[in-house]
DNA sequence: GCATGATGCGAACACCGTTCGCAAGGTGGT
DNA sequence: ACCACCTTGCGAACGGTGTTCGCATCATGC
């Protein structure tokens, strides 16, 4: 799935191991893999050159450093994303479509989404994710300026959930810890003094449930309707 | 170097140096003022032991690793900010004072808000914090499951935007590459094909404005609005 | 005086990102 | 055919990280 284009000259036959060429396409596939296996922590140079059967300085060979490592990783995800069309009869629908979408694709690849929050987004996804969302505002009529630090602060809400959600989320295999540790907090708060803390005693039952409340949507549509009263300038 | 002789019983009286006793107290205030200065990367077991003169050994009779001595950093951190009280009269300006309070604070400490979302907040602070959104939320008359909800939206976007905003300052005395690379990415998307991306084209003067526009509010006021929508229930 | 527990800390371990320098292989010019 | 050259692979190492081990040293209770 990944030598899509032509290759005339990749008749390598390397008999005794099935090496995958060493191509940037194939470093990035590899770590790509270890962020869904492991996360974001367990790529490694060392592991991803593991994983391809040599040693990490050769990785350096098809990449400048870790850091662009992980930003190319992060754009093949971000890649993946099915922006909707703009409708004109409504703004709302590909809006919050969009935004389930991006989260989506985030979590479909574990803690990737702190990549995100690390750095600027650069590259042609990025690039692609934000035109469809100024393509739905501006459709929708909003000002300039309005769709300017909409899709900012969208941006910004979208990846810093999937993080949090990440975050929280066992990491797969992981040591359960993380999950031992969330119960832990939970109890913390439920054993405040209800003197001192009267209000977050009273919601403790509210603040702590573990139902499937998609707090995701809740948030994105209180933002939205504090947009849709801006619609007029 | 080796003293051949026996030095009797070496005078531990440090009269050359008055050591801040090595305590918890003294290595969190330690590792915040090397946050301060240069940012949570700089904080490391050997910077902060250099900086009490011993080594990084003698950290962990204090503190259990590196993750529990930043969780303590931040709390100290969060100590600071101000909680207005909640007024029955008016609800949004107290919920806007306190979040600015909070990233002010944040900001304050160059990019500690890295330390908050890399995990649930634990602590006095953070439950002080919280109890004082949710005093201003449930005085106001919301429902329960909404000061809920509205409490984690709350605390997510203002911790994310405070380290989106540091991470885009120059690190203080950093070496300003920052500054390069945010150029730079305004560059990309000035110079993103105009048929394939005709909107963010269209909007480039209005995506990279550098002045003072206050983005954190302008989103606060969105999240707002749409929360004021929810008060019958 | 002496056992005991807490504290300080030098040394080391297992990692990490990154660089250096060299070997191997293909390519083009002569 | 030869050689110069450039790209690619990679073993070895450097400096840095978080953390642990084991031994001194100290304060205290008995």
């Amino acid at each position: 799935m990944i030598n899509s284009g032509a290759e005339p000259p990749a008749r390598r036959r390397r008999s005794t191991r099935p090496k995958p060429a060493l191509t940037q396409q194939a470093i990035v596939a590899v770590a790509l893999d270890l962020v869904d296996r492991a996360g974001v922590d367990a790529v490694t140079m060392r592991s991803v050159a593991d994983a391809l059967g040599t040693g990490p300085a050769s990785i350096y060979r098809h990449v400048t450093g870790k850091d662009e490592l992980l930003e190319l990783v992060l754009d093949r995800v971000l890649a993946e994303v099915a922006v909707p069309p703009p409708d004109p009869e409504d703004w709302r629908g590909p809006l919050i479509a969009l935004a389930r979408e991006v989260r989506r694709v985030l979590l479909a690849h574990n803690d990737i989404a702190a990549v995100a929050m690390s750095g600027p987004p650069v590259g042609d996804s990025p690039a692609h994710i934000a035109e469809a969302l100024l393509a739905i505002l501006r459709t929708a009529g909003f000002p300039d300026e309005v769709c300017a630090w909409a899709v900012d602060r969208l941006s910004l809400y979208v990846t810093a959930d999937a993080l949090d959600t990440a975050r929280q989320r066992a990491p797969h295999d992981g040591p359960e810890a993380v999950q031992r540790r969330w119960a832990a907090v939970a109890q913390y708060y439920r054993h405040l003094p209800a003197d001192r803390f009267p209000h977050t005693v009273a919601l403790r039952d509210a603040l702590f449930v573990a139902g499937p409340v998609d707090r995701f949507t809740l948030g994105l549509e209180l933002f939205l309707d504090g947009l849709a009263s801006r619609r007029g300038g």
